[in-house]
DNA sequence: CATTACCTAAATCCAATGGATGGACTAAGT
DNA sequence: ACTTAGTCCATCCATTGGATTTAGGTAATG
């Protein structure tokens, strides 16, 4: 259980709140923090030195007086913490280094082979990623950890990677425990549309604030929830499978066993088989499609880049897909009770809009009888890298984002 | 916001871990509470002490000695708090009084014209509820308040119903403050599913911890949510909302406006025409059933009763209902990582177990390849009261349960 | 136009409050 | 004599509330 809190913990997690606020609210001033966190104006000054005196926050002019003592402003400051990034995808790991605000510093792609050995791509991505903050002068001191995400079941406890499909030969991968050997660092590991909906809170601040959820599609299709600023895990660290929900289609089979499932239905191969399906060779060779499992990523890039050139053909298959996301969103949108749904991800570049609208009209189909506001779907504020951004921000969200976390777990920040 | 906590906050919040862990763990000592909350033995024993003191749990004999002191065993006080419950449906209204362990003193069940007049019902059901506790001769002093379980879409701020389905008459009825008025107590409200999740947790104790899925079946068909230990409420209160998840089945238009939602296929009326459709009138009248809206809740007894005696056209009814049901809980148990589904609510009773097979094969013929563990289906430990049940634990579980809102919001427990 | 007194708001100082902690101690068993 | 359960006590530490300091504005005055 171990839900019981102490003292030095609430002031830990008082830190964090501040830090939050003045994260998310721009620049704020002291006396502002007061209403905005709860606490005193005495105890957020306070807290506000301790951020000050740790090189996380600064102060940045002051406001226009309103008849006394000008307030004065605080900002985050963006050398304050940094932390890298990787997102593991069956085709690709993109690594990337951030800094507390969120910004990219540096960031580096290298192709997989196919099949890859886990052993040797955490050695090389590893070493790649070590070498990203020597190039960008960051103060090591302030290199929090290594954020992985990675697609499909993990088991969250111990930071295994179970059995991701189409990425063959990783059963089992103890990823945690490889990446924290071979980097010497803290490393935190979580699926990718978690990691990419922490990212978007991290990055959207107020615009992403309270409840969301990031439609995610990489190689599959994955949501991440974010519930009253809190993160749902689930009981094994694998929420947000959205994949799996019952759809209206025809029955292409799912890896789970069942029928009807959404995932086999929305991944840029299945879209591209629509392609062929539904409009013919003629239609595909039309866009310069060239079929087959290795050109499913050169021909998804064409299949997006003639949607937004408004192609018909091209068009009606991503709309379809759409609608077919539609159906589960708007279940999950139900169950879970958010107003807001953010579609993100490599693959979903460029077609967001589309996609978005298909959404959009499902979810808000239901909304005037029931009375309860309108559904916004939007396109992610961090594109298509949100993967390894979501994963970098693994580590400055677990550190400094205020959680139930830092109140009932044994280690406190300085 | 509102985030930020402090030094009461945090006595009153580990008061409240130490309680739940007696409640939950059964009879324990001391000793053990503290690993149990992570909380010091001294923490432990001035919150224990305060406990004794108010009443709300008692020493109850010794553990036999393992090579020294015995252990001196504490248990939760029956008598140590009370709550009220209502349950309001279309068709009746029920209300119990509840003790600190959840069990039910009084009750009393009245059933309501179609339509009712809101402001007649809440005077009714409140006068009927303040002559339970004299009844059953409890402290005044320790009854805490009266918790209400309603159907349907509700504002969770404001407390007002919106407009629930097959409640004519009842729009932006505002319960919670006219509740209030009429009996002048503390008021809860929640929608009738969630309000059987919280009872569940709160009579369960080890066995409805940290993360289950309560599918509930009154006159609609809903879920409520618990995750980590806590309540899933959503943005406006209303999550849960299973009965628009997308199903595969022939479309019986829903209240929100689509089609192929589960709802209108699984409730008491669409399973009596389910069986006149499938079985024809020969088997209806085998079964005594009469047909039409007025005779819903006789039929839908009967056709439960049938199931109960092996009645192949009832069964086969009622596990083409489980089947549906399986595919939005597959949904929703991928998307929540739950491990746990509970079924229960006043519908439910007596085919829990014809239900359950049908859910189970359904959500458990993922499990395999996804390699997370296997999904339990069970019935509810309440029955067919939980929504009442449930009701009155809102208050308990609003005052008792452990939650960040102790920490954050204003109120501090005594 | 410069000076001065006064007002307001922001931010901090300081003593007090109250909850958790750790080590020493007592109680009650084998 | 030993073991385990539970408590006492001095200490630590974050928050609180009231008083105080800081740093501006405004308006009357010389």
């Amino acid at each position: 259980m171990r839900s019981g809190t102490n003292l030095p913990r609430v002031g830990g997690y008082n830190q964090a709140v501040v830090l939050d606020a003045i994260r998310t609210r721009g620049p704020v001033s002291r006396i502002e923090l007061g209403p905005l966190t709860g606490l005193t104006n005495q105890t957020v000054s306070n807290l506000v030195r301790r951020l000050l005196d740790a090189g996380l926050i600064t102060e940045s002019g002051h406001a226009p007086s309103s008849g006394g003592k000008r307030r004065t402003l605080l900002m985050p400051r963006a050398d304050g913490a940094y932390a890298l990034g990787v997102h593991l995808d069956p085709d690709a790991a993109v690594i990337v280094l951030a800094d507390l605000v969120g910004s990219v510093l540096q960031s580096h792609r290298f192709a997989l082979p196919r099949p890859s050995v886990p052993e040797e791509v955490v050695d090389e991505v590893a070493r790649a990623a070590l070498r990203l903050p020597g190039s960008a002068d960051v103060d090591p001191g302030r290199l929090l950890g290594l954020g992985v995400a990675a697609p499909g079941p993990l088991d969250g406890e111990r930071g295994t990677l179970l059995d991701p499909p189409n990425f063959d030969g990783w059963r089992r991968v103890p990823l945690l425990d490889m990446f924290a050997k071979a980097t010497g660092m803290p490393v935190a590991l979580d699926n990718d549309a978690t990691a990419a909906a922490i990212g978007e809170r991290w990055i959207g601040g107020k615009r992403r604030a309270d409840d969301f959820l990031f439609l995610y599609m990489g190689a599959g299709l994955g949501a991440g929830i974010m519930v009253n600023n809190q993160v749902l895990r689930g009981g094994s660290g694998n929420a947000g499978e959205i994949g799996h929900a019952q759809i209206d289609a025809g029955s292409r089979p799912c890896d789970c066993g069942s029928n009807g499932c959404l995932g086999p239905h929305c991944n840029p191969a299945a879209l591209v088989d629509d392609l062929f399906a539904r409009h013919g060779s003629a239609a595909a060779r039309r866009l310069g499609l060239s079929g087959g499992p290795e050109a499913v990523r050169a021909d998804w890039r064409l299949l997006r880049r003639a949607v937004r050139a408004g192609d018909p053909s091209a068009t009606d298959v991503v709309r379809l897909a759409g609608r077919r996301m539609g159906q589960a969103v708007r279940g999950a949108v139900a169950l879970l009770d958010v107003s807001l749904v953010v579609l993100g991800g490599e693959a979903f570049g460029g077609v967001e809009h589309v996609l978005g609208e298909e959404i959009d009209a499902a979810v808000n189909t239901t909304s005037v009888t029931r009375a309860l506001g309108r559904v916004t779907v939007e396109p992610s504020l961090i594109g298509e890298t949100a993967g390894a951004v979501g994963a970098a921000s693994l580590v400055l969200h677990g550190r400094y984002a205020p959680g139930w976390r830092m109140l009932t777990e044994a280690s406190a920040p300085r």
